[in-house]
RNA sequence: UCCUCGGUAGCUCAAUGGUAGAGCAAUCGGCUGUUAACCGAUGGGUUGGGGGUUCAAGUCCCUCCCGAGGAGCCA
């Protein structure tokens, strides 16, 4: 039976068997140094040429990188081994050998590496982003789970734009149209009214041909929606879950932002409360700073990093003008040209990682914007029907689980925080 | 879609318009505590494709392809 490498500290003087790939050799005649990894954690195993059999030997001198092998030996801690334990082998065997690597120990440009993603993921750095990614969405089912919200599976396979905004990309549907999904959200409405506190999480799709670090054709987003929850609670739990993540991330994944060489004082700092601030004042920050904006316009990147950069903790915006925001978002009862929209900001430049808002929950209205906005009545007649049979307020908000991956990691790019990333004209492998 | 930069050995990169190179990787040899081990030797090229200027093009011009970063859009 095999010892997972993770374990290894508590067998010290036993012997143990592990299997994994060879991650590294190092040899000096009678003597050889091989790092071994087994997917929980790599081990450094000392090979010496009198301890062990001819054919062990060998297979030492012929071993590859990325061979897949089986070490025998003592455990022993040890001040001079990465990680402190290594194993004195008393056998050591090939079980496949590997052809040359492509990934090497020198550096490597990011279209070779993305071009041998599948290979790729075996690194350290990579390891490390993945593993933080998955506490990240075991954290999010617990936040919810904890707080008694109900699992709402949405579809992918969509009739029509849910928001009539983005570029959507087409299928086909038995001889109709059909779009992947840009949105589990309006399908979450009618489940509110059901099941009260749901939330989806699952692929989002986006055909716009972005080409920057923060964006993805496909990408993951969570998706809470409460029922009778309005805007001040839709913050106040948009706090709440994403204090609750990086609590999560800081406990649980603190090797791993080690191997990232994150600086987590960065993320202590993500305590309540979280800065706000309306639209209106943002703007006007804005253009206390010299930036050419006027109230009506929509922010750009470089506004977002500024606004964002005045704070440690991530920022919320809220109460946008309605005309740049989506249809459904609930008029401002102070100002009705304002929406009950809310962005949260990260810090150090991470971008949106947030939008959510309070929808709107009257008949009329909802069907009059619809119209203004110059979308298909007869495809949202099952989305009006939730303001026709026992309407009520509720709000809810989108994360993009990959841009708050990359913030967590300290990663400069997307495309690093999902194992295989779908980008612009690029789906391989 | 637009703007900027780039494409030379398997990888990362050099090369005034004048003989295509280095480090790493690979292969072979040496070395009993290596930390991206080290030392010696060997093999490795349609300089992204096509066209043009020139006595001469990796280098200059045109064009296409591919990649990177940014903008817009958003999470």
């Amino acid at each position: 039976m095999a010892t997972p490498v993770r374990h290894l500290h508590q067998h010290d003087g036993e012997t143990v068997t592990v299997r994994g790939w060879l991650a590294n050799k190092r040899s000096s005649g009678k003597i050889a140094f091989l790092h071994v990894r087994d997917g929980s954690g790599t081990v450094q195993c000392v090979v010496s040429r009198a301890e062990v059999s001819d054919e062990a030997w060998e297979d030492v001198k012929r071993v590859t990188q990325e061979s897949t092998v089986r070490v025998t030996g003592i455990a022993r801690r040890d001040q001079r081994a990465p990680g402190g334990v290594e194993i004195h082998a008393t056998d050591f065997k090939v079980k496949a050998l590997s052809d040359d690597f492509p990934i090497t120990k020198k550096e490597h440009g990011t279209a070779f590496l993305m071009e041998h993603r599948h290979l790729w993921l075996r690194s350290s750095r990579q390891r490390a982003a993945l593993r933080v990614r998955s506490e990240v969405c075991q954290a999010i089912r617990d936040f919810f789970y904890e707080r008694e919200f109900t699992l709402i599976d949405s579809p992918i396979l969509t009739p029509t734009a849910c928001e009539g905004t983005s570029t959507l990309f087409q299928t086909d549907y038995f001889g109709t149209p059909a779009y992947l999904s840009q949105s589990g959200q309006l399908y979450l409405e009618p489940a509110a009214a059901a099941l009260g506190k749901v939330y989806c999480m699952g692929p989002t799709f986006r055909a716009e041909k972005s080409k920057t670090r923060r964006h993805l054709m496909e990408f993951w987003m969570v998706e809470p929606e409460v029922a009778f929850l309005e805007l001040d609670g839709l913050i106040q739990l948009a706090e709440e879950f994403v204090c609750y993540l990086v609590c999560r991330v800081l406990e649980r994944c603190r090797d791993e932002l080690a191997v990232l060489e994150r600086d987590v004082s960065r993320l202590e700092k993500i305590t309540p409360r979280f800065p706000h601030v309306t639209y209106g004042e943002a703007i006007e920050s804005l253009q206390g700073a010299g930036y050419d904006v006027r109230w009506g316009d929509d922010f750009g990147a470089e506004h977002e990093t500024f606004l964002a950069s005045q704070h440690d903790k991530p920022l919320f915006v809220s109460r946008f003008p309605a005309a740049i925001k989506a249809f459904y978002m609930q008029p401002d009862p102070q100002d009705e040209k304002l929406a009950l929209g809310i962005d949260l900001l990260a810090p150090e430049g991470y971008g949106e990682i947030i939008g959510g808002s309070q929808r709107i929950h009257d008949y009329e209205l909802l069907r009059r914007r619809i119209e203004e906005h110059q979308l298909p009545l007869e495809a949202f007649r099952w989305y009006l029907d939730i303001r026709r049979y026992g309407t009520f307020p509720h709000s809810g908000f989108g994360m993009g689980i990959e841009r708050f991956v990359c913030w967590m990691c300290g990663l400069s790019h997307l495309r690093e925080t999902i194992p295989y990333p779908r980008m612009l004209h690029k789906i391989y492998p």
